[in-house]
DNA sequence: CGCCGATTTGAAATTGGTCAAACGGCGTGG
DNA sequence: CCACGCCGTTTGACCAATTTCAAATCGGCG
């Protein structure tokens, strides 16, 4: 283990949480190391763990019965995922498949033992609901945007969110490290597409291209046309 | 109020209540009726209530800056929704708006009683979890339904759901009040597209159309659209 | 230097959307 | 009781956005 109990605070859902109840956590979880591309957990497997993320980089996808994936999430170190388990039970399937982008660690808790633990800990499940529905809310403006809005949009949405999850400031810009198809996934198009769009971009300046990175130059330009107002 | 307290036993949430929580909670409420197409509350509105259908039938949706409408999802009586409020506080915005699709009744009840009542009763925070999670298993696949397959299969889709969820069998096949718009909604394509599908299958004898009205006669040959076997 | 995977680009194909117009069933008022 | 008008629906024609496919190119890394 490369961190401390304490560091388990960084968790939202574990933010009030006692000493002694991290220490109980920490002693019903194991530690998994897992390397890039490789994967935590598929859709359809038992949810018999709930993870937090302790470092690296983790995407959850779902896969349609004709093999296209789409990128729901991408979870950074210290958020928590997968607690499905602990909310229906251990036996319950993950609905989603955990994929590193990068290296990482994750803290595995076993489900039915935090389902145990949320029995009397108001502040568990009221963390946990904090989770749930903020990400409720996300996936609703997605689906709606998904519907009603145009690709260039979906693009510069998902680049803003990026942005904002994972951007390295450099000097000239803000880096992401994601390839074309990476962002086709997240904003429900084609990599085809994203190669366009963004070329189009980089002609009038808004970023700036590299293989499987984008700097994003002008945020505020990609906010005009996540909004329509370009065009 | 048309309905005695342990009614609200039907609702998911409510399942394991005590006579007393019941009473508590129905003194915090308040009855609402609306009519056809009236809204209950509006996106960004604050969450002050949470809701519990007593009849009727209300959809949520979003809409976008330029007016386009999503339905997110249809609600039958006993079902809550609109619980934001007592996980966030009263003063979050909905996310959402909820409108009428017939005349229809409803339990307000407060959202910070809420919030407090579920500091000791953990059955409460573990049903509304529940609630959650299934809400967020749904629209997960809805969005990858949406990103990535074809308008027909979306809307084989959403008939079959509604089937599940408030068909009426009559003699031959299962009966749907809904009009193309509203199936266009639910699918994310328009009116004429929905009319244009549904017309052919009419032809190949899988539905029979009416005036707001759609009646299933081979649920199974929408299966095999929806999965995509079919083309 | 050579190879592999990521990316770009063009051209063609397709899906689905848009718009306009006509249709049709049903309830209502005369 | 019938005609009118409304609203949901259908349909055709056209068109724009996006995908698909193929091929060329690029950029590192071993």
């Amino acid at each position: 283990m490369d961190f401390s109990p304490k560091d388990l605070r960084q968790v939202i859902v574990f933010k009030d949480a006692t000493d002694d109840d991290l220490e109980q956590v920490l002693s019903h979880s194991i530690t998994r190391s897992i390397e890039e591309g490789e994967f935590l957990f598929f859709q359809g497997d038992p949810a018999t763990y709930a993870y937090v993320l302790t470092s690296g980089q983790v995407k959850l996808l779902q896969t349609n019965p004709s093999g296209q994936q789409v990128n729901l999430r991408t979870i950074y170190p210290w958020e928590m995922f997968a607690a499905l388990g602990s909310v229906r039970g251990p036996s319950a399937a993950y609905p989603v498949t955990a994929q590193a982008l990068e290296n990482s660690t994750a803290l595995a808790m076993k489900s039915l033992f935090l389902k145990e633990m949320m029995q009397t800990r108001p502040y568990l499940a009221a963390g946990l609901m904090q989770l749930m529905t903020s990400y409720i809310q996300e996936i609703q403006s997605r689906y709606r945007e998904l519907a009603t809005e145009r690709v260039e949009q979906r693009i510069a949405r998902a680049l803003l969110r990026l942005t904002s999850q994972s951007g390295q400031k450099v000097d000239k810009g803000i880096e992401l490290s994601f390839s074309r198809q990476d962002v086709a996934e997240m904003s429900g198009t084609t990599l085809y597409t994203v190669s366009r769009v963004m070329a189009e971009w980089e002609r009038q300046g808004l970023v700036q291209l590299g293989r499987e990175q984008i700097r994003i130059i002008n945020p505020h330009g990609l906010v005009k046309i996540a909004e329509g107002l370009e065009k």
